[in-house]
RNA sequence: GCGGACGUGGCGGAAUUGGUAGACGCGCUAGAUUUAGGUUCUAGUAUCUGAUGGUGUGGGAGUUCGAGUCUCCCCGUCCGCACCA
């Protein structure tokens, strides 16, 4: 290999050096070392839709660059990679391009993967997994037969779209103003049977374990803990007069049920829909109601609507008969689809009874004076004392919520209820490009597991694929079989997995990819969990949720051993520009490749990380690669450009210039420390480093950096400090530049720099002086001056006597190494 | 509507524990080199003022010797959830 060492940084030659090397020396290439500290950093892997885009590359170079500095710690690093190769995109350019999916998958794999090992991530490439390989989901169909046998998966009918006109099932997204997006057709919502897995047997857990998150970000937390929606309330009944059926409630407010005024039903309720049998108009209203819900859009300013039964229920307390009334606001698919009305204490309630003139009955007052409450303006929501509520007046929210779930109980009527707004997890998909479900359905025996040695039930990639439903479901010699347990004619699943289920395991089998015997081996002991993962915010709930329960599904099963499986997790903002999002459907993107071809990968890493914090939204700037690109190429110059010498740092001999930059070195080590592993903050890093760059340059134009002394050895110091503290960012620069100051080994093996104490002492500091905290002068005192010292340097300082001439001092303040304020009036 | 985050130069952003607001980069201005342009280098760059100095972190109040940072109210932007009983 030719030297890359040229006056021109040449990042082409560069690049191609250092992956040479990382290559020849297997560098990235990971095992187990028991007793040896491990690091398992996780970036979420990618579906492989052709082409890497800017928010790819910016969430692998975070991952990396984290990944690059735990080695440098010295810990034992696993960073894989893999692909999310399953999904509908790969259905759509096979029906656009006449190509199979399973081929157009692996054609965007082998392209993706070359663009990522040119922008030099230290992954372990052997471990790569493609979730739409046998060798991957053949686990997960085994998977699924355990959680059938314990009764952790059960199917009941669910709502599809369906196109009447291509006779097949859409997703969401293919839905378009309620059509069909490719034949036009209005979609229908029919029933069919699915397949569930009973996360909310789990949502307790998920709820409480998210305590034993402090690594994640706290709206993530709030967002799961939303979306699980955990409440605790009464569930009672009303009866209803001359019938027999019961309307059952769920209420969080037990304390406002002398309120009651009306029971209103969801649209899809049976006593409405009873009461419509007989009712033309009604039946009219709700049929109606079903159609709205399709426009999701209009859910939001939709006016409220209802209509009454003419049915009365029987309040379980007072024995008055309130009225039953369908209402457009109360979902079927939430507590049992009935509510108890108290319009004086709950505004969706109040403007339903305002809108119908039914009555309003406070019995709540409020706790303080403050509160304002005014029934006829709107309803008093907040917690207060009963009143009008019989044997009930007088007590408070908890009093009374414990004696009327008490009042029921001993009744047998009623009960304390907790309630999820988390809904069992549908992992059926009507689709061709999945994992496929691995259960035979058979006329006597019903859904029957395929057993262990007949597994994997493989997806057949020989297809004919003409867009009108799963060509699965057309193929006799996928589905017809025979039942594993009477030996009957039956046949397969022709469903496939939600791919969610594929992403919510693949951080486990990294850790032991090319297992052939079992899903997962004891390997995932020692590098599991995650302690850092990385992905986009858009995960926030399902995945991360979806994969938090899977591992406590696998824990279960007894294939690992903790609670939670990712420890630390960091959602990376977007990549805008123009201020929006870029995307393919908003024209606005910039081609990753094309850049690296004109700056190199260490460019494009380096303005990745440079421009915004992680977190945050990143605002594309050609103008702002050109400036990280000029930085490599001055980093180049300077240290390329200096010849590295064999004389020490001599600490005692130094002088202050020379101190000074010896400080500097020593003070920017701590920063960027700091910024890597406990801020997680990597732009103000990088502007340390190039602080400590001007600082060095500045220096150099003094000083001879080549006089083969102290001088030299100074500029050699905080050139090494540079090369390795920008190690993560730039790997390919610093490995060309490390072994150019003459350096053993790699930079990648290099220890991350320690800080010397001593050169952070300084012998004389900058103070402010304020005067009523104005600043009015600068003063360089000793370091070890004393607080009497510091302020009778400030009184004494000629600045500040001008301020506070003629003035009594009545005070001063004084911040040891900072300032000293003077009050004074 | 509810929940969360945020609001700092022309721009991206910094200020980590309440202690010099604007680090670092972009852009811009002037100069040097080269000169066809670009590259590179040097100096300057919040704002008002001739200067001393004044003003300034969305607006208003408050706490404090001291507030971008803490408290309250208002305005605005973004994100999430969408009638959850």
């Amino acid at each position: 290999m030719q030297n890359p060492i040229t006056e021109q940084y040449d990042h082409q030659a560069v690049e191609t050096s250092a992956q040479h090397y990382w290559q020849e020396h297997q560098s990235f290439k990971v095992r187990v070392e028991p007793g040896r500290e491990k690091f398992y950093c996780l970036s979420m892997f990618p579906y492989p839709s052709g082409r890497l885009h800017m928010g790819h590359v910016r969430n692998y170079t975070i991952g990396d660059v984290i990944s690059r500095f735990q080695r440098m710690l010295g810990k034992n690093v696993l960073q894989p990679m893999g692909w999310d190769a399953f999904g509908l995109p790969a259905e759509n350019a096979a029906m656009k391009h006449n190509v199979p999916p399973a081929q157009w998958t692996y054609e965007n794999i082998a392209y993706m993967r070359r663009q990522l090992q040119q922008l030099g991530y230290a992954y372990d490439w052997d471990r790569e997994i493609a979730t739409c390989h046998p060798d991957y989901y053949r686990w997960e169909q085994w998977f699924f037969t355990r959680l059938f046998a314990k009764g952790l998966v059960y199917k009941k009918e669910a709502e599809v779209n369906w196109d009447p006109v291509d006779q097949t099932v859409l997703a969401n997204e293919q839905v378009i103003d309620g059509r069909g997006w490719r034949s036009g057709a209005l979609v229908e919502r029919r029933r069919i049977p699915q397949w569930f897995i009973r996360i909310t047997a789990y949502a307790q857990e998920l709820l409480d374990d998210l305590d034993q998150l402090p690594g994640w970000p706290e709206r993530v937390r709030v967002m799961q803990q939303n979306w699980i929606g955990r409440s605790e309330g009464l569930e009672f009944s009303f009866r209803v007069a001359g019938q027999h059926a019961d309307i059952s409630v769920y209420t969080t407010r037990p304390d406002t049920i002398m309120g009651v005024t009306y029971v209103a039903l969801a649209p899809q309720h049976p006593l409405a829909l009873q009461a419509a049998s007989a009712n033309p108009a009604l039946a009219a209203f709700i049929k109606e109601q079903d159609q709205v819900k399709v426009a999701e859009a209009e859910m939001a300013t939709m006016e409220k609507l209802g209509r009454d039964t003419g049915f009365k229920a029987i309040h379980p307390i007072s024995g008055e008969a309130v009225p039953i009334w369908i209402a457009n606001f109360v979902l079927m698919s939430y507590g049992s689809g009935a509510v108890m009305s108290v319009p004086a204490h709950d505004q969706r309630d109040w403007e339903f009874a305002k809108k119908y003139g039914l009555t309003i009955k406070q019995v709540i007052r409020p706790l303080s004076a403050d509160s304002v409450c005014d029934i006829d303006k709107e309803a008093f929501i907040e917690k207060g004392i009963l009143i009008n509520s019989g044997s009930y007046d007088g007590l408070d929210f908890q009093q009374a919520f414990e004696q009327l779930v008490a009042f029921f109980s001993h009744q047998g009527s009623g009960r304390k209820t907790v309630n999820f707004r988390l809904r069992d997890w549908g992992v059926s998909r009507q689709r061709y490009w999945g994992t496929p479900i691995p259960i035979i359905n058979c006329q006597a025996c019903g859904a029957v597991a395929v057993p262990d040695q007949d597994l994997p039930v493989l997806l057949p990639t020989e297809v004919d694929f003409d867009g009108s439903g799963s060509p699965i479901k057309k193929m006799p010699s996928f589905y017809a079989t025979t039942c594993p347990q009477c030996g009957g004619k039956a046949e397969r699943e022709t469903d496939t997995f939600d791919t969610f289920m594929e992403s919510s395991w693949y951080y486990a089998r990294f850790c032991c990819a090319r297992e052939e015997q079992a899903m997962l081996n004891q390997e995932v002991d020692y590098w599991l969990g995650v302690d850092q993962y990385i992905g986009g915010i858009e995960h926030a709930i399902l995945h991360l949720l979806y994969a938090r329960f899977f591992h406590k599904l696998l824990r279960d099963e007894g294939l690992v051993k903790s609670d939670e499986p990712f420890q630390r997790l960091l959602t990376q903002g977007m990549v805008l520009k123009d201020g929006t999002k870029m995307s393919k459907s908003q024209g606005n993107t910039v081609d990753p490749e094309g850049l690296i071809e004109q700056y190199g990968a260490d460019t494009v890493r380096l303005y990745m990380m440079f421009t915004s914090p992680p977190d945050q939204s990143l605002e594309w700037s050609d103008s702002g690669v050109e400036g990280a690109s000029r930085f490599l190429k001055r980093l180049w110059k300077l240290i390329g450009g200096f010849t590295p010498g064999t004389v020490q740092v001599a600490v005692e001999q130094l002088n202050s210039a020379q101190k000074e930059l010896r400080f500097k070195t020593h003070s920017t080590i701590k920063k960027v420390s700091d910024d890597y592993d406990r801020r997680q903050i990597f732009n103000t890093a990088i502007a340390a480093v190039m602080e400590l760059y001007n600082e060095l340059s500045r220096f150099s134009t003094r000083h001879d950096i080549q006089d083969g002394g102290q001088n030299q050895a100074i500029a050699q110091e905080a050139m090494e400090a540079m090369v390795l503290l920008l190690a993560p960012i730039v790997p390919h620069l610093t490995h060309v530049l490390w072994q150019h100051l003459g350096k053993a080994g790699a930079v990648i093996d290099a220890p991350w720099p320690g800080y010397d104490e001593h050169a952070l002492e300084q012998t004389s500091i900058a103070i402010v002086a304020q005067v009523n905290g104005k600043v009015r002068a600068q003063m360089s005192l000793p370091a070890d001056a004393s607080n009497a010292d510091l302020e009778a340097a400030a009184l004494g300082n000629a600045a500040v006597r001008k301020f506070i001439e003629g003035l009594n001092v009545r005070k001063v303040i004084v911040v040891p190494g900072r300032l000293v304020n003077i009050v004074a009036g």
